[in-house]
Parts: C-alpha cells; structure tokens; sequence
DNA sequence: GAAGCCGGTTATAACGATTCAGCAACCGAC
DNA sequence: GTCGGTTGCTGAATCGTTATAACCGGCTTC
C-alpha cells in the first residue's frame, strides 16, 4: 500500500509538501497541489491513521457503549451523536455492553488503550465503577441516560419523574381515578422516578394509585399482570394502567384483550419510550416519548466541550423533558 | 500518560525489556517480570496501539457493518463475530449502514484508513458496488448474508429457499391447500427465494399458492393484507399465509384477530425470522429460525483464514440452512 | 586457557505520518 | 542593484512502540 514518500516520489516533491497538500492545501502552490492531488489518485493513497494518530498524540475517535443495540432508544441516539462528531472528524465506534458489566469493562479497556479522545457511555452499574478508572486516569466521559447521581460528571438525561407525571395527569384528566403502575424491578432509577411521577399526579387528583411490581420490562411480565387484573371483579379493577415501557404496555394490551377486555373501554393503557411497535400494536399504543436523537446530539456536545476546553471544563447535567403521544390506548375524554 | 520509557525507568531496565515482558514474557527472567509488571501497574501504563499498529503495519480490529443494528438478526450475528475475533486478539468495530449506500461507504472508508485487518458486510448494494474497491486495494472482506452471487469472494447466508419449503411444508402437513406468500418487493433476492420455496411444495401437494406482493417488510403491510383477506368470502380465502417475516405475520394476526378471524382456526400464519416478538406475540407465531450467531462465528473464521492465509486463499461460500419453530400460530394437525 | 555457547539484556533502526526551522527564489520599492 | 518581505518548498526531528543485532558475564568443552 502507497505511503506518502511513494507520492511524494511521484510528484516529484517532498513528503512535508504532501503532508501539507493534505492538512493545509492553502498553503501550498496552485499548480504543485495538481500534481500532488493527481498522485494521489493514481496510487490510490490513502494516509494511515496510525501514523497520523502517532503524532498528533490523540486518535480521531471517541467511543460509545450502550447497553443494548437492538433498542431503537439506543440506535437513534448513537445516530445524533454521529451527525455532530461528523462535523469535529470524528469516528464513533459503537459497543454494545448488553448489560454486563464484564462486556463494558472490556470495552472501556479497548477504547482506553486505543486512546479514544472520549468516551459517551450508559453505565451498567449505576456506581459508574468502571467508569470511574478511566476518568481519573484522563479520558473525559459523558454519561447516558443514567448515573446522573454522579455529580462531576457530564450527562444527559430524560427527566423521568416528568414522564410519569405526563402519563399520571393524562389519565387523570381523562377521569380516571383507580389507576394501577406496572413495573420494575423498582431499585431501576428510571422504574422508580416514573413511579413517583405518576404518584404525584395521581394523588393531587385524589386517585388511588396501586403499584404492581415486576421482575422486568418485558411483554412476558405485562401479560401475566393483566392476566390477573382480568380476573378480578370490574369494581376491584383499576381502569387505567401506566406502563413503565411500551413492552410491558403491549403485553397488557395482548392479554387483556384476550382476556375479553376491552381497551380503552375497560382498560386504558399509557406506555412509556413510544417505540416503533407502540403505534403499530392491535390498538395503538399512548405513549411517553423521549428525545432520543437529540439526546445523542447533545451527548456528543458536551463530550467534545470536554475534550476542547481541556481542564477549565465545568461539567454539565442536561435533563430533557419528555412528551406525551396520544393514540388509541387511551381513547376519547371519560367521566 | 505513561510511556514504555517511563516504566523502564522506573523498573530500571531498557525499553527493549518492557516490550518484551508485554509480548514475550517467557523470554525475561522472573526477577526483572515481576519488577516491570509493579512498574507498569504503579504507573497505570497502556501500551499506544497507534504506536503498536504503525510499527506492526496493521492494527488488531476488523470492521463489521450491518444494514439494521436494532434488528435482533444482526446483534447476534455481531455477538458471533465478536467472539471469534476475541480469540484472535481482535476488536470488532460495529456500523449500522441504516440500508443506505452513502453510510456504507463513508463506513468503508473509514475502515480502510484506519488500516482494519478485514471486513464483514452486509452490501446494501446487492451489486457490491462500494466493496469491491475495498478488495482490489487488498482488504479482506466476507460478505452477510446477501450477494452470495459474487463468486470470488467469502460469504455467509441462510438458504431461503429451504426455509420457504420448511414453512410451506408444514402447512402442507396440517391439510392447508390454499396458502397465501405475503412478502415484498418481490425483487429482494431473500424474499423470492422464500416465495420460490414456498411454491415449491405447495405445487407438489396439489395446492394452490397465492403471491400477495406489498411494498415493505412491515407490520402496517401485513395489518392492510389481513384486513382485505378478512373481508373476502370464507370460501376464497386462503386457510394459511406464509409470511416473508416476522413483522408482516404480526401485522396478519393483529388485524386478522381484529377482523373477528381466529388463528389457527380460521387462518394459520407462519412468519420468518423468529424474532423475539415472535414468540411474545398474542398467539405465539410459527416462525421459521435463521442460525444467527453461528453465521456471525463462521463469518468471523472465514475472515481471519483469508487474512493469515493471504494470497493462497481460496474463497468459499458457506450457506446454512434454516430451522422451522412450531408455536400456536398453525395450530394442530388438520384435515 | 582459548573457543564456543547461552540466557538475559541493551542499543538502534525502523514504522508513516506531521511539524517547523530554514532556505531559495522572486517580488516590488528605493 | 540592493534590500526587506513573501511565498513555496525541503530536510530533519519527532511521536511510542517493536524487532533485531550486538553485547556480556559466566559456564562448558576440548
């Protein structure tokens, strides 16, 4: 493969012209930089990054983990994190932690010993421990969506607390008094400040609220609750349940209606991170939506503030607010 | 941040000796191991793998890109990879090329500056425009599961005609005689395969196949199908429908179920895929299973045999045959 | 006692780019 | 015709690591 003397040969220049035709083409001669450019194309060179990385002493990466690829969450956040380190020149390589700790710790070596300008990273422990080696050895950090308790530290965040208090008063205003919360486990931050959120509201409103606690957000966990609200006489019953995200929502939904309930008739439902299934589901899903891409965007704004401003950096706690996507799930103004 | 120098001063040996204690340790004498290892862990040291990649003339990643990071297809596929190229001391740098052409080849580029060791892809050019530039300028490259046609190359894929016969002889076997293919656009080599499988043993039980094309592979495509096939006489219906995947047979049983139809009893569907919604569903969905992870695992060895093989490498084009998951959705022996 | 060997170590030369001091050529101005 | 000032290029040093040849006591071996 060609290396910058080989078209420097050809061009009948010095590799410092070269180089320069590359990083600082103002600075060289109209007719030189045809040459150059010509050479280059002829050889089909390529500059290598190693190389280039070697000298500058910095690599033109940053690193970024989630905790689960498959989540569209995830994939449209490191979507908008891409779009602005595009425009530093900038590469994001992209992990999936898939929420073990192991995976992440192997990550977070990789991307250390790479020498990675940073790193956005959603935490499988929320202590942030592995995290926290690489920060004090340098490497600055942005955190995801979670661990925001760590105070110097960059992140952002969608405030949950709002999310549940937006699905709560929704229900609420919609008449409903006796409303039921699936989720957990409840020690999950996001799971518990839904939960307050909701609770909040749902007490302003003289509401009964009932917490149902699951083992995990899948359809599996919201099918065997609704299974068992079926069951119970209308009156004991709440009519409105708020999910703590859409799988859980859909699988109410399947069960329920197999059940013979009908939603939002005898059951409204409130999902929560709209995910594509949500509006696609047998009756389409309301649910609470998160500023997924612009979360990635800012993300990956504070990471290179970070990096650029060096050690007269502040760290910075963004929190979004999330929005309520009314569909079908939760029908037309009752009571 | 800590250089070799720097831990062969504090260990009091040359720089020559901590290299070798990282890379060839056996060769160093216990007493001086044991004292450079404190030093490197005193001072946190991290080998530069820029420095290592310049001097070695190749870096220890390949490049893996995907056309869907969020479909569950491609995450285990990228699990696969990933443990293979663990044994070979490798990092797999994961892209979603999102099905768009411009991506993929910002991606390609990327991944050849950086001097990868090779690259799995998935072309979202069936033609493999974008890639072949990549191998006439010597990177190895296995192809995913599509462009299986390009003969002098190493690739993986699924037999979709085996899977179309798996699907469509089992519905054969239940005594179903009018099936429906709902699947599209019918120029996607996977989706035709599936259908000319399909066809295959439905012409040979004396049945009649009836090709429904949609444009997308989507849950609303299946939900319009399935609305208008309810509305049609029982007689003119078709008893089962073969789906080209899992979004478009849930889409069937959303609306069918909807339509007052009772599957299996009304209308089987069998879809493809088995993605986990699939068995989540609210009649878990006959799906036909596609050996993901064991695609990603033997990708990643044909890989690494053409990059240490090098020119004396012959290409070869593995293709695995699919695997039918026999839930509710098709019901019990009929006719 | 000279020659050869051996394990363990060091000094040195790459690897492929960037940066920067320095130099030649040319410019207009006096 | 000489002088400062550009402009455009070169050559050398440098980044952090690995590979390799050379070295060096200490021990056999003849």
């Amino acid at each position: 493969m060609a290396r910058i003397e080989d078209v420097a040969a050809r061009a009948g220049v010095s590799a410092g012209t070269v180089s320069n035709v590359l990083n600082r083409p103002q600075a060289v001669s109209p007719k030189t930089l045809e040459r150059v450019r010509a050479a280059i194309a002829e050889l089909g060179y390529l500059p290598n990054e190693s190389a280039r990385a070697l000298v500058a002493g910095r690599t033109r990466t940053v690193g970024l983990i989630v905790p689960d690829v498959t989540n569209p969450f995830f994939a449209d956040l490191a979507n908008g994190a891409e779009e602005v380190a595009d425009t530093h020149d900038v590469i994001v390589m992209l992990y999936n932690s898939a929420e073990s700790t192991d995976r992440e710790l192997r990550y977070l070596g990789q991307l250390e010993t790479q020498r990675v300008q940073g790193v956005l990273v959603t935490p499988v422990d929320l202590g942030g421990g592995n995290v926290l080696a690489l920060i004090e050895r340098g490497t600055p950090v942005v955190l995801l969506d979670r661990g925001t308790g760590l105070r110097d530290l960059c992140s952002v965040a969608v405030d949950d607390r709002a999310g549940g208090r937006l699905a709560a008063t929704h229900l609420v205003e919609h008449g409903h008094r006796r409303v039921a919360f699936i989720g957990g486990p409840l020690a999950v931050p996001q799971v518990r400040e839904r939960l307050d959120g909701a609770r909040e509201m749902v007490d302003a409103a003289g509401g009964i609220l009932e917490v149902i606690e699951v083992p995990g957000l899948t359809v599996g966990a919201g099918r065997s609750v609704a299974a068992a609200l079926a069951e119970r006489p209308p009156g004991e019953r709440p009519t409105a349940v708020l999910c703590a995200n859409d799988l859980i929502a859909l699988g109410v939904l399947q069960a329920a209606t197999r059940a013979g309930l009908r939603v939002p008739g005898d059951l409204a439902i409130v999902g929560y991170d709209d995910i594509e299934f949500a509006a696609a589901a047998a009756v389409p899903l309301t649910s609470v939506r998160q500023p997924r891409h612009q979360l990635g965007r800012v993300a990956a704004d504070l990471l290179f503030e970070e990096i650029n401003d060096g050690k007269r950096h502040s760290h910075r706690q963004v929190v979004f607010q999330p929005e309520l996507v009314v569909r079908a799930s939760t029908g037309v103004q009752r009571g």
